[in-house]
DNA sequence: AAAAAAC
């Protein structure tokens, strides 16, 4: 399976080429013909899988034909965080070069001024989170009428974060014969009221079984009393090489000490918190991309979809007390096969959100990969749902038009294109075009500059 | 228990 297979534009596949991929991943390879149909599609994927791309590829070739209008945007998606909506605004910078799009980042934390003008000259795609877009909704600075494409996309994130009502009122004003997109890591009631609301005969892809820890990423648990928490956290951090960590903490407090506390110590460390404004969290997060830091603080503003590249080490300075955000987290090292370290310290009175979390990958985090097998072995744990079909016969095609087909079904290993291929896990620093576990992988997602000593040069293959 | 998101 290639790009050229998909039905994709001859300057998208240039696009895509010089950025160094060339076979498509599962999610993509499934969602993208589907896409350019115009069919409507519900992907239950995690970031990392490829699944930007996988309604960036096939909406830019959309977006190319027609010209938009003043005030009425072409296509509109919405993203729970400001970051996630700035990593999507950056991946129609990297794939669109070679076709001229107008897009528009309406986030909040920004000034206005520029947001409006855009508007007002029309743009093709609107990369939004609902809040902003709401506002400026409000303020009449939008008009959805002509808002053909919606992606929904991390639905079970923004139902979390109680954007649901908002997110109904945004789909009541778009029009109703458009064609709509919902990503999301898990389908729980309301995403599924959603969906069945406001999607029409949509297409289901799954790749990856939500919720697994990805095989690659070795677990470790380090027990230790609140006290010596960060004596705890401050000898790891010197005695194993860190390269690049993304420290989690539960709180934004915390976030700020710890960060504090690191630089004392005479760490390269910075931070990103909801409390920060825009402007920092901005420049701090490049600031861990370029390299000037190595280790980021972080709230769960960073847990889902950031994908900097050649993370070696999540730290889970707290536990997190949802079990899906330990997942989420750990899944910012680990990407495209390569070796990720996720060490969580834990006090007693963590026992039962490591036990919850246990539960939830059914593997214990003490042994990580370890006591099970290598990552490259047949079965690993965390392996991909081997129903996700890449191969896709011709069912690519429009004559499927199967509603709600929650295809459980079929577990037949095919091809095994979306199985733990034999190859061993590239070190981190490795760019990869295929992932090897679909779970976490994806250089798709980030876009930015690269600190320099984690990264090949794009388009370097094996 | 916290975090996120508009002004």
């Amino acid at each position: 399976m290639n790009f050229a297979d998909l039905g994709l534009s001859d300057e998208l596949l240039r696009a895509v080429g010089d950025s160094g991929y060339t076979e498509p991943t599962p999610i993509q390879a499934q969602a993208i013909p589907s896409v350019l149909m115009m069919k409507d599609i519900i992907g239950i994927a995690q970031t990392g899988t490829g699944k930007t791309a996988s309604f960036v590829l096939p909406m830019i070739d959309i977006l190319s034909h027609g010209r938009s209008r003043a005030r009425m945007p072409r296509s509109l998606i919405l993203e729970p965080t400001r970051e996630l909506a700035a990593q999507v605004a950056e991946n129609f910078d990297k794939y669109g070069k070679y076709q001229k799009l107008s897009m528009a980042l309406l986030i909040g934390g920004v000034q206005m001024g520029d947001q409006v003008k855009a508007l007002e000259k029309g743009v093709d795609v609107l990369i939004a989170t609902p809040g902003r877009l709401m506002d400026l909704f409000d303020r009449g600075k939008i008009l959805l009428s002509g808002c053909n494409l919606l992606v929904i996309d991390e639905a079970d994130r923004m139902l979390d974060m109680g954007f649901i009502p908002d997110i109904e009122s945004i789909c009541q004003k778009l029009p109703a014969n458009r064609q709509t997109l919902l990503f999301s890591a898990t389908m729980p009631p309301p995403i599924k009221k959603l969906s069945d609301k406001f999607l029409s005969n949509p297409k289901h892809i799954e790749v990856a079984r939500p919720a697994t820890a990805a095989a690659n990423i070795e677990q470790r648990i380090v027990r230790t009393s609140p006290r010596s928490k960060k004596s705890t956290l401050i000898d790891i951090l010197k005695n194993e090489k860190v390269e690049t960590a993304i420290v989690f903490s539960n709180r934004k407090t915390t976030v700020r000490d710890l960060e504090q506390a690191l630089k004392r110590e005479g760490f390269r460390a910075g931070q990103i918190q909801g409390d920060m404004d825009q402007s920092s969290r901005t420049a701090e997060l490049q600031r861990f991309k370029d390299g000037e830091i190595n280790i980021l603080v972080a709230s769960d503003v960073a847990a889902r979809g950031l994908d900097v590249k050649g993370v070696s080490h999540v730290f889970n300075y707290d536990v997190p007390w949802h079990p899906d955000d330990y997942v989420h987290r750990i899944g910012r090292t680990g990407r495209a096969g390569a070796k990720g370290i996720a060490i969580t310290l834990a006090t007693p009175a963590d026992d039962e959100a490591v036990e919850n979390i246990e539960k939830l990958t059914g593997q214990k985090i003490g042994s990580g990969s370890k006591d099970a097998k290598p990552p490259e072995a047949e079965k690993p744990q965390a392996e991909v749902k081997s129903e996700a079909q890449p191969e896709a016969k011709s069912d690519a095609k429009p004559d499927r038009e199967k509603p709600a087909r929650r295809g459980r079904g079929r577990s037949k290993p095919t091809e095994a294109a979306n199985t733990a291929p034999k190859s061993p896990p590239k070190p981190a620093a490795r760019r990869n075009e295929q992932p090897d576990a679909p779970v976490v992988d994806a250089d798709d997602e980030w876009n930015g500059p690269v600190p320099s000593f984690l990264s090949a040069s794009p388009g370097t293959k094996d």
